[in-house]
DNA sequence: GTCGATTACGTATTACGTAACAATT
DNA sequence: AATTGTTACGTAATACGTAATCGAC
């Protein structure tokens, strides 16, 4: 079989026209090149080059056969490509959620029951994800709706629901109860990774003043200053984690509750069916 | 890039099982195997085997690679047979025919037109020079009946005609014309690799006593022993090869003449173009 | 002791570089 | 003179072999 630097250094020539630019373009020299592209024909045993004094150029056979090179160049590095995702799929578990909340929940079981592997999470929106775990590039999924795809096996998940998380200063105090309407003009300081809360928040409360952070400890500070209203979901309040000198005043909408679906392919889920198992239970 | 060497050591490795058995079937040292498969695995910084002391074991991904390396190694075999195919065409034109007497046109014009270019001819039934053509493992064929193809270029060719040539001694000499009716019973002596003739014969001569002669020179004798009928065709009559103290005697039958089709791929017509005018202008 | 893999070391191959040369432009 | 390819020769890398060693049956 032919070694794979001749192939390479083949196509090189062809690329680059001359033995002198070939040799160039891969850092060695000129004779080198040369003494390949003889050695390729004693090994085929038939013509590659047409080689007049001064000029040396390959033949349609030869064209023909660098042109294949390439190709089969571009499949070994597909192939190795395939080698080091395959690799790196054994190692590695990839998690995508259209939020932040549901990694809370899947992190510390990923890397309980998976404690040789690594767990990589990633936010992204629903039509990604489910494309991203069809092409296996995440092997479990949070969504904010039922795939309903055939090749996943889907189940319900957490719910998170939306309150307002109201400062003394502010008007809405005593409120009991907030409308989308009463938040229009409003000030609000919400995080700026929150995936799908984003587009629940530009659909249900359109006029409302968006002031982002990208970071944790800002976002406390900012909401501390007591100065604008802040969304809490339920889940963060039950951790604790809300500012508790704010009063929490639930929103007096339908929407203000999101289900999530987790799923992973059928194919997987005898490897991923504890963590179904530990997850769905409650 | 990865050395082919290395892939191929590695496929080896797979198929054999242990190091012993694949540097066998590679007719090189264990020690060699084992340094090159470390090599692959420090070049792709991978993990590609568990070796326990005593053993060496494929992981997951070995396999993964291995089974990858063999996919590749044959693409490459495959492109080589491809690389030799097309330069193999490039000096050489086959020729299909299902009778050889269109050799006897047809080869003193290609070879004149293309002098540099070697000449096979084949003698084939119709269907498999229609295959044939269409993958291009002949570059002309001639058929006894009209191709139809929209792939094809195809153009009348020459006619041959059949009459029986008969020995001064046998009853026949002096008939005006034979039916297929009065051979019902005769010897007939004819040439071994006549082609579509051969089915001609059969379908029309039923009750008919072949003779058949692999050497010309055999049948030149066996027909000048006179003690038998045979055919002899236009061509053969006109170019005077035929036994001179015999009659010839016109067949007394439709289908006595055959016509031919001569047929390139629409694609070259443009490099057989010659051979057509000088063929079918007659 | 046998079998399979690794390690150590030596060798032969060979891919590559440098230098000189030949032949065009 | 500058450019391109080949030849000649030397060198460094390396693929491979031999022999010894380790560990498990």
């Amino acid at each position: 079989m032919i070694e794979t630097y001749l192939l390479e250094q083949l196509v090189a020539v062809r690329k680059h026209g001359t033995l002198v630019a070939a040799a160039e373009s891969m850092n060695i020299s000129q004779p080198a090149i040369s003494k390949s592209m003889k050695k390729l024909e004693d090994m085929m045993d038939i013509q590659l080059f047409v080689r007049t004094n001064r000029k040396i150029e390959l033949n349609k056979t030869g064209m023909f056969f660098a042109d294949r090179a390439a190709e089969l160049l571009s499949q070994e590095e597909n192939m190795l490509e395939q080698v080091y995702a395959y690799d790196r799929n054994l190692r590695n578990i990839s998690v995508g959620s259209c939020a932040p909340i549901p990694f809370w929940e899947l992190t510390p079981v990923l890397t309980s029951l998976f404690a040789e592997m690594s767990v990589t999470t990633r936010t992204e929106d629903n039509d990604h994800l489910i494309k991203g775990l069809k092409q296996n590039l995440y092997q479990l999924i949070v969504t904010s709706c039922d795939p309903k795809n055939s090749d996943f096996y889907t189940a319900k998940f957490i719910t998170e629901s939306m309150s307002v998380s109201v400062p003394k200063s502010h008007p809405f105090y005593n409120l009991e109860k907030i409308t989308p309407k009463d938040m229009q003009g409003q000030f609000l300081i919400v995080y700026n990774e929150i995936g799908i809360w984003e587009d629940w928040i530009h659909d249900h409360f359109p006029g409302i003043h968006l002031m982002t952070v990208s970071d944790t400890d800002a976002l406390r500070d900012a909401i501390g200053l007591g100065a604008a209203l802040s969304f809490v979901s339920d889940y963060v309040a039950n951790m604790g984690y809300h500012n508790k000198e704010q009063k929490i005043v639930p929103l007096d909408m339908e929407d203000k509750t999101i289900t999530y679906f987790l799923s992973c392919r059928k194919k997987d889920y005898s490897k991923y069916r504890k963590v179904f198992g530990r997850l769905i239970s409650r």
